[in-house]
DNA sequence: ACCTGAACACCGTTCAAGT
DNA sequence: ACCTGAACACCGTTCAAGT
């Protein structure tokens, strides 16, 4: 059986999904759950603390991902797949990814949150370590490649999820995007 | 004498820098042009369309910004000063940065704010085209390079405003990935 | 056409009280 | 330790009324 703590992450995990950030009420999440409105405060600080909570499980989701790609013998195919099941999140769950990635209240955080999104980042940096050591783009340093990658990842999850660019055929599909950018650094 | 409307697009464009987008009320709003707190509504059908005002603002301002940089003779200067002025905005008004490209509904929206993001992608997908016409990354499709240097640009502004990646040195001087990328579409 | 004041439903948060 | 019910301040939105 679950604590009502991991039912309440859970449910407003849900939400999230179903109506977006503003559907995410407490009163919302605490009905789903079967409490008062106010039981959730005596699991979480506040609002924004139960927030956090669901983006840090969801950073620990995103690290898992990338941790089972780098277990592909392929450095290149690794990555590869990295990015695409990166993509698959985003679009699954578009109102939890800008939860993560954009949301200033959640952003500012520290603590164990911040601990996740950095060992989300670390694993995507080992992904990219590995493809550099098989023979690419060698000569420059891996940090900025992996700022290189990650941020075009995510500005290109981000401005599809936004629509941006839609009309005049736009971005067209993102993953042949980094995947021209992967050929870029061969 | 600025009409009304435009005082209060004026006033919440204030408001989100001070406050961000959760000190954007209808009533603060109001109260700071001088009006009663549902004057608003005589103006805009509801607060998403005041905000969606304020966006559109915004991206006409950037636009302008792209093409003041179009008129700079060399492609590649014009290019790098144009990328410089973006992540300029960006830090000034990161909260109206994000309303931009990252809010959710006002992403969904059509009409006249849609228009305004396409055009400011078209400027920015010239100043793209005139660097590839000046012999760099010539044999790439120039909708792909437009797609790839316009998601960099907003991902690492992203990045940066959220703090990820902060530890650990993280994305660093973002310009310099930018100039890394123009390197490698050399 | 533009604005005001009252009212309603909803929300985050706090508090006193119960087991 | 965990939960409930009442209450408060605040917000978006609607409505009837005024000029």
């Amino acid at each position: 059986m679950k604590s009502t703590r991991e039912r309440l992450i859970s449910a407003a995990a849900a939400l999230f999904d179903k109506g977006g950030s503003s559907a995410v009420t407490l009163r919302a999440v605490a009905q789903v759950v079967g409490v008062s409105h106010n039981a959730p405060y005596k699991h979480f600080k506040d609002r924004n603390a139960m927030l956090a909570a669901v983006a840090e499980a969801d950073f620990a989701d995103l690290t898992a991902v990338f941790l089972k790609a780098g277990a592909i013998p392929k450095p290149d195919t690794a990555l590869k797949q990295a990015v695409s099941a990166f993509f698959a999140y985003g679009r699954k769950h578009p109102a939890r990814y800008r939860l993560l990635f954009s949301d200033p209240d959640i952003a500012a955080r520290g603590g164990s949150l911040e601990q996740a999104a950095m060992q989300t980042m670390q694993a995507f940096a080992r992904l990219v370590a590995a493809y550099q050591e098989n023979g690419h783009a060698q000569e420059l340093p891996s940090r900025m490649v992996t700022a290189l990658l990650y941020a075009t990842m995510h500005g290109l999850m981000d401005l599809e999820l936004g629509g941006r660019g839609k009309p005049q055929k736009g971005l067209g599909d993102i993953e042949a995007v980094v995947h021209l950018l992967l050929r870029l650094l061969r």
